[in-house]
DNA sequence: CGTACATTAGAACGCTCGTTCGAAATGATC
DNA sequence: GATCATTTCGAACGAGCGTTCTAATGTACG
């Protein structure tokens, strides 16, 4: 970054310019996702984003303002998507509600397309997802039910009226374990096939389909069969 | 192992004496199961333990060794419980292997029975296992495949025989999920009912029945329903 | 040119972290 | 009682953390 200024200076261009903000996002987005919050330090953000860590805190004003400003950003195209695959799925059915699969397909499918965005070339906004659901509670949590929960709120009324009847309690319970099997696929946990072997990402998108199968059948187990209300199960026997 | 020679020692009791290593033992399970890695510092974790950071350090070395120790021996009355449970489930349709639900029972309700163990009064039994699967992973993967490993495989041997036809790569992606549904749940994320409700334990249960029949269903139709491979879902687009 | 403003970098602050060290306790053995 | 190993503790070290302060940039406008 030093030695560029006499030269010719074709342009200017690139990287350097005003866009020490975006940078600073990226980078948060990137560390945040790997490492979760306690382990990303601001130092290695900026490193990453090749500015100082005044500079970080002279735009967002700390740590948290940061990473918060991050989610919010990188959140907003995967809401999107979110509520535009639901709405489809309903007009596909309307009238009358969607089916419990398409809900399914609505929430979960746009996580593994947002990654195909060229904007942001890392699977990162996957990952950064995942950590919302998995770092420790106190700091994130707020900031989870801040960018995800009127979206999570609008599927979960989709789901009550595609399987009218169920008492809501069960049906919530199903869609946190729903969510419990989506975030543990993302929180990279699971080893995806690699991508040289698997250029097309057709592998890739038949686990997706797996998972959406999974969380549909266990769903649909717990909220529409009734009748296993019956058969117990041992559970503390002494 | 030094202090047991004097034998008769009826008295002094109570907590103070050689029992630092199993007090330090407790609270770092406790603090772990609650933090994390990262957030886990050895001063909290010798402060509720009553002791200092130099006793830890003399009895176990480093942060890490303590923590590994911790699991070790806190996750071998878990592996037990499992072990015999799916023994139980296999003789119980012997000749011939155990139905899926059996199996996962087997591997999931042993995980809230330990926490009803008086000896260890808290469920950070639970936790602590969860965290083992949502911490950053670098340092903590290795020590989840060293102390649960074994038994996971075990249990993926019992689903193979259990279901076969089903091809490995499907039955493993399955019981990753099911993990996940399990480990979600324990993970914090998930309000238990409030125990002054719920005295007896019986709304807990049914959230375990529910989880096991979440997991059953998913798992059945990744690697039962074989036609499901042709109905595939519309991801990516473009 | 000079002034004001926004932006950046570097140094320093106070703090907590894991670890280490030396000196007190403690208890068993002679 | 003296000796010795075992155990515990307080103090300190160096490193990293988030944050703040100050000075140095570059840029736009009078």
């Amino acid at each position: 970054m030093p030695p560029q200024a006499s030269a010719v200076r074709p342009v200017v261009t690139e990287v350097p310019k005003g866009d020490t903000k975006a940078r600073l996002l990226d980078a948060v987005v990137q560390i945040f996702a790997e490492q979760g919050f306690h382990a990303t330090s601001m130092r290695a953000v900026t490193q990453l984003a090749g500015t100082s860590v005044s500079a970080a805190n002279y735009h967002f004003g700390s740590k948290e303002e940061l990473l918060r400003a991050a989610l919010i950003q990188r959140s907003a195209p995967l809401n999107d998507l979110r509520l535009k695959s639901l709405a489809a799925a309903e007009a596909q059915t309307s009238p009358g509600p969607a089916r419990v699969k398409a809900i399914l397909e609505a929430f979960i499918v746009p996580l593994f397309e947002v990654q195909a965005d060229p904007q942001h070339q890392e699977d990162s906004g996957r990952a950064l997802a995942a950590r919302l659901y998995v770092d420790p509670p106190e700091l994130v949590k707020k900031m989870q039910q801040e960018v995800f929960g009127a979206v999570t709120a609008e599927f979960r009324e989709a789901l009550g009226r595609a399987v009218t009847g169920a008492d809501q309690a069960r049906l919530d319970l199903a869609l946190e374990l729903s969510l419990g099997v989506v975030v543990h696929l993302i929180s990279g946990r699971f080893v995806w096939p690699d991508p040289r072997v698997d250029p097309s990402g057709e592998k890739r998108n038949e686990v997706v389909d797996n998972l959406v199968s999974f969380a549909t059948a266990g769903l649909t187990a717990l909220v529409c069969d009734q009748q296993n209300k019956s058969q117990k199960v041992g559970v503390r026997r002494k």
